[in-house]
DNA sequence: TTGCTCCTCACGTCACGTGAGGTGGC
DNA sequence: TTGCTCCTCACGTCACGTGAGGTGGC
């Protein structure tokens, strides 16, 4: 029995330029041809395919899946192995990626709420509290300190310009460069 | 004050051609350039890379980044909520990668140990305990419907050719077909 | 003729990396 | 001259998707 590339895309649930590209880099090279250059699948194809199809289940790389099923499952272990590591890594950034929108997120509400929040209201409310002069400055430094992106943010949201800003956040830096 | 590429690469340990290609995709243009046309970056293209070094943190496109930086903060939230819910598929395709691989190796032990086992020896041991043809049959079947591959290891681990296997499976198929 | 499956290029994707070939000032 | 930084193409990557333009049998 031989079988077409239609009959083996809709089987296998692939897509016609799916296998195509199998066989352009020799992972499933059809075994025989038509005699109008159609391409001939055979049961050993189907078979290759079934493996191939399982190992990508894992989200191996087709140069690796070439590697299992054409060295006579030596390597096999030793990948998937390797494979398996690699995703646990994958699983470590992409927490850290959420962990970072998490933040950033958490910002936003903050920096939403100081909106409403006047620049001199707060320089009174942080002065009636006892606040002089140096304790901002250590204030504004450890904010610096901390996260330049979050006291940019703050100072703008603030309501300060440009100017100002760059100004405080330079002084800022000058106080942790003296500690 | 204005800054080179070179100076930008090295504070925010990127490379070169990171730094061109953000220019030439227009995430961030180097705002002057000399008169020997070197890339002139300002204190406000640095505070714009900060940014973006921020957002690639939690893995956005270059084109997700664009949307949040030029569309002035209103899609910013609705971008990294989205974001937040493609990492949680990521993590389950990755789980469910890690799983499949899990089952291939299980499987590659269990065939190993088949190996030792004699084709002859095995069919002998289940005749002994009882096993007749017929239940033999009903094993090839729900080996058959459980996973054809696994099926298709289990025969040539016991050292059936490959006409052999071929004539078992269609067997156990079409046992299959019959319920 | 129309509709179907098949064929072979060839270009696009995403975020860069890597040369090649050249400039300009110390 | 040598060494350094900078410049602009242009091609490669990975696993396909998407046409374009053509064939061949019912």
């Amino acid at each position: 029995m031989s079988y077409s590339i239609g009959f083996l895309s809709k089987k296998f649930n692939l897509s016609r330029s799916t296998l195509l590209y199998y066989d352009s880099v020799g992972l499933l090279k059809a075994s025989g041809r038509t005699d109008k250059n159609y391409r001939k699948y055979s049961d050993e194809d189907i078979n290759r395919l079934e493996q191939i199809c399982m190992y990508r289940q894992t989200g191996l790389s087709i140069k690796e899946i070439k590697e299992i099923l054409d060295c006579d499952g030596n390597a096999t272990r030793e990948v998937l192995d390797s494979r398996l590591m690699e995703l646990n890594e994958y699983i470590l950034k992409i927490r850290s990626q959420q962990r970072m929108i998490i933040d950033i997120l958490k910002n936003e509400k903050l920096l939403e709420s100081l909106t409403f929040i006047d620049k001199d209201l707060l320089i009174n409310l942080l002065s009636n509290a006892g606040f002089d002069e140096l304790d901002m400055c250590k204030l504004h430094g450890e904010l610096e300190k901390l996260s330049p992106q979050s006291h940019q943010e703050f100072l703008r949201a603030l309501g300060f310009n440009q100017e100002e800003i760059k100004e405080i956040r330079t002084e800022a830096q000058t106080i942790i460069m003296k500690r």
